[in-house]
DNA sequence: GATGAATGAGGGTTCATTCAT
DNA sequence: TATGAATGAACCCTCATTCAT
C-alpha cells in the first residue's frame, strides 16, 4: 500500500498544506486507482462475508473504502461484476500454486505436511478463506462464479491430488480407491471453512490436527494390503 | 374479479360437500390451518433454496403455497421467523433419532453402512439436504439459527459419533485419534451436499461410494497398530 | 366519481367513522381501483405536460395523485407504460369520433365549422391538447408511441381529411391540389397547440378565429377557376 | 501525467508546421478556443436533437467533441446554459436576415417561392431544423428560451410576415384577414418539421410541394373579391 | 381467518458538477 | 487550459409489511 510514492508525486512545490480530503497523499494517479480499487475489493469482501451478497448494500462497502458510493461504479461494472472481480481476483493466485503443486513427486507423508501448512498458510488463515466461504455461500447463485471457480481452481485441485495419490497408490502408501475420490483428501478442509464460519464460537477447531490426523489414517489404511 | 366467488366459499359449517378446488376435504379448520402452514413451508423451502433468503420474495412463497401473501403474516411473524421455522420444523424431527444414534452398540463395519444409509436416504435424497445446504449458505446471517443447529442437532451428531467411536476404538476397529475429530467421519457428507448444489453438472458424484470408501479407509486404518 | 357507491360497501356496520385517510369513503374495490388509476393518469398528465416525460419524478405524480409512489406500480409496469398509457388511454377516444367524421357529406362551408367546433371543445380546451402536445415533444424518443399515434389517430385524421377534401374538390368547393396536402388543413390546429405551450403569455392567440380564416381562404381558393 | 505533451503544443505563436493531431494547425489560443466551442456547440446539438435534453449525457456530448467531460465547463457554465446557448448561437444569424425580409417590396407570387427556398435550404434542410424542433420539444421547459426565441426569432418573423401580407393584401393578391393571422402562412413549415421528426417513417411527405400548394392557394384566394 | 391493495423505506445505478493534477 | 477521477444527490423500482374489506 503506500509504498512506491515518494518520488513521482512532487511535482510544483511540494505543497506543505495538507490535502483537504485524503489523509494520506496518494502516489500518482495510476497508483492511487490501484490502490483505490485494491480497497474497495477489500471492503466488499467484509461487507459479503459477513452480509452475504444479496445483504450487502454498496453504501456499506463504500464507507469502509472510504470512498463515495459513485466511486465503486468507476472500478466495476455493478455490484455483481465487483462480486465476481473480488472472487476472481483473490483465487487466481492460487492457481499457479496448485499447478506446482501437482507436480511434486515425494512420499505422501512428507508431501502431506506441506500442503496441509499451504491450505492454512495460505488459505485458512487469509482473507482467502473467505472468499472461498463466499464461493460456497453464494455460489448457486451466480453459476458463472461456480463456473469460474471449477473450471480455474477446484479442477485444478482435483487434477493435483489425482496425481499425487495416483503416485502415492502405485508407491503403495494409500488406497488406489482414493484416486476416485479426491474429495475426500480435500473434504476436511472444506468441513474447517464452514465449521469456522458457523461453530466455531461454539466448539474451536484446531484445523491442522484434525488435517493431520485424516492424513495419517489415509497412510495408515494404505498400509493395510 | 370478486365475482364468481359466492356459493363456493359458504363452507362455513365444514359443509360435507365436497368443495370445488382443494383436493383433499379440509378437515377441521384446525387441521386446515396445520394444512396451510405447512404448504407455506413447502413452499418457502423450494423458493429459499433456490433464491437464498434475501432475494426470495414472500410473494413467489405465497404463490406457491396458493395462498394470498398477508396470509402467511397470520403464520409467521416475518420472513426471518418463516426462514427459522422452518429449519426448525425441519430438523427437530431428526433430533430424536440422533439421541438413539450414540446408543447403539455394534460393530462399526456393520453401523457405518446403516448410517451411511440413512444419509442418503434420509438427507441427501430428501428436501433435508436443502435445508442443511441453507443452513450452511445462510447460517452466518442468522446467528441464532447456527445457535439452533449447533444445539440441536449438530452437537447431538457430534456426540453419537464421538460416542460411537470411542466404542469402536475400544474394540480396535479405528484410530483413537479419530474420538478428538468426529467431523472427519461426517466430512465427506458435507462435501457431498456442497458439491451437489455447485459443481454436480461439471462432474457428477456417486456419494454412497464415497462415503463407503471413506469409512473402508477408515476401518482399514484401524487395523494398523 | 364516488357515484356508483352505495349498495355495495355497506358491509358489516356501516361505520360511521371517518376512515382515516381518504377524505372521500372509496367505494367497491373495482370503482375504487378504477378511480385510483384515473387520479394517476390525471397526475401523470399534469406533470408529464409540465416537466416532459424525463425530468417527471414519479414521487411528483404520486403525491399529486395523493398515493403512495410504490402504489403507481400496481397499476403501471413503469413509467414509461405510464406514459403510453396515458396518451393511448386519452386519444383511443377520438378514433372513433374521427371515423365518423370521414364520412359526413355536406358542403365543407357547413362541415368545416362543425369541424373546428369539434377541435376546439374536443381537444383544444382539453386536456387532450396536452397530451397531443406529449405526442409532439416526446414522439421521437418513443417511436412506439409514435407509431400508436400515427396508426390509431393520425392516420384515421388524414384518411378522413382526404375523403372530406375529395368529395369537396368534386364539388368544385376546393382546389383538388388540397387532395395531395391534407397536412394543409390541419396545420393551423398544430400550430395552435405549439403556439399556446410557448408563446401565449408573450401573444395570446384566437385559435377559432385562425381557423376559420384558413377554412375561409380555402374555400375561396376554390371558387377561382 | 504532462508527459509526452512538450513538443506538440508549443503552438504559441502558430508555428507554420503542421501540428501532429489536429487535421487544421490551430491559428492562435483564440481561434482554438473558439473552435473548441464550436465543436462542443455542434456535439451538443447532436446529442439533444438526438435524445432531448434530458436524455442528453454531457458525457457523449464531450465524447462526440473529442475533448474531456470537464473542458465544456469552461464554456458554459452548466448543461442547462450550453443548450442555451445552442439556441441562440444556431438561431442569432439568422435575426439579421428576417430583419431585411420585411422591408422586401415584390409580388407575393414572387417572393413567395423565394421565401420557400429560403426556408428549406436554410432551415429544413439543416441543423437549424433541429434546432427550431428542439425550441418545440423543449421549450416549454425553458421558459427564458422561449421568450429569446419569440423575441429574436419569431416576433421578427411575425412582423416581416404581416408587413409582407399587409402591402400584398394592398395590392390586392391576399386577403386582408391574413394579416391578423400571420401563424398561418407560417403553418406548414411548422407542421412539416414536427413531421419529419415523427411520421417520415410512415408517410413521407415533400415539404416544398405542401407549401407552394399552401401559398398557391392563399394566393388564388385573395383574387375573390 | 383470508385477501391483496396500499404503503414507503431502501438500494442499485446514473450523471451533472467539481477539483486536484 | 485541459483532464477525468471522484463525488453525492437524485430517481426508478422492489418488496416486506400493514390493514381495510
Amino acid at each position: 500500500m503506500a509504498k512506491s510514492r515518494s518520488a513521482s508525486t512532487k511535482s510544483k512545490k511540494a505543497a506543505p498544506v495538507a490535502p483537504k480530503r485524503a489523509p494520506l497523499p496518494p502516489a500518482s494517479r495510476k497508483a492511487r486507482s490501484v490502490e483505490r480499487r485494491d480497497a474497495i475489493l477489500a471492503a466488499a469482501l467484509e461487507e459479503f462475508s459477513a452480509q452475504g451478497f444479496e445483504a450487502t448494500r454498496l453504501d456499506d462497502v463504500a464507507a469502509r473504502a472510504k470512498i463515495a458510493k459513485g466511486t465503486i461504479y468507476l472500478y466495476f461494472r455493478d455490484k455483481e461484476t465487483l462480486f465476481q472481480e473480488l472472487i476472481r481476483a483473490t483465487l487466481t493466485p492460487l492457481v499457479g500454486t496448485l499447478e506446482t503443486l501437482g507436480a511434486i513427486d515425494m512420499p505422501l507423508a512428507v508431501l502431506s505436511d506441506r500442503l496441509v501448512d499451504v491450505f492454512v498458510s495460505e488459505i485458512y488463515e487469509t482473507r482467502r478463506k473467505d472468499v472461498v466461504r463466499l464461493m460456497i455461500t453464494e455460489g448457486r447463485r451466480f453459476p458463472k462464479i461456480a463456473e469460474f471457480y471449477y473450471r480455474e481452481v477446484l479442477s485444478h485441485i482435483m487434477t493435483a491430488v489425482r496425481g499425487i495419490v495416483r503416485r502415492a497408490a502405485a508407491r503403495g502408501e494409500v488406497s488406489a480407491a482414493l484416486i476416485d475420490f479426491p474429495q475426500i483428501l480435500v473434504a476436511p478442509g472444506l468441513v474447517a471453512i464452514v465449521w469456522s464460519g458457523l461453530f466455531e464460537r461454539f466448539e474451536p477447531l484446531d484445523v491442522r490436527a484434525m488435517m493431520k490426523t485424516h492424513v495419517a489414517m489415509i497412510l495408515a489404511a494404505g498400509k493395510v494390503p
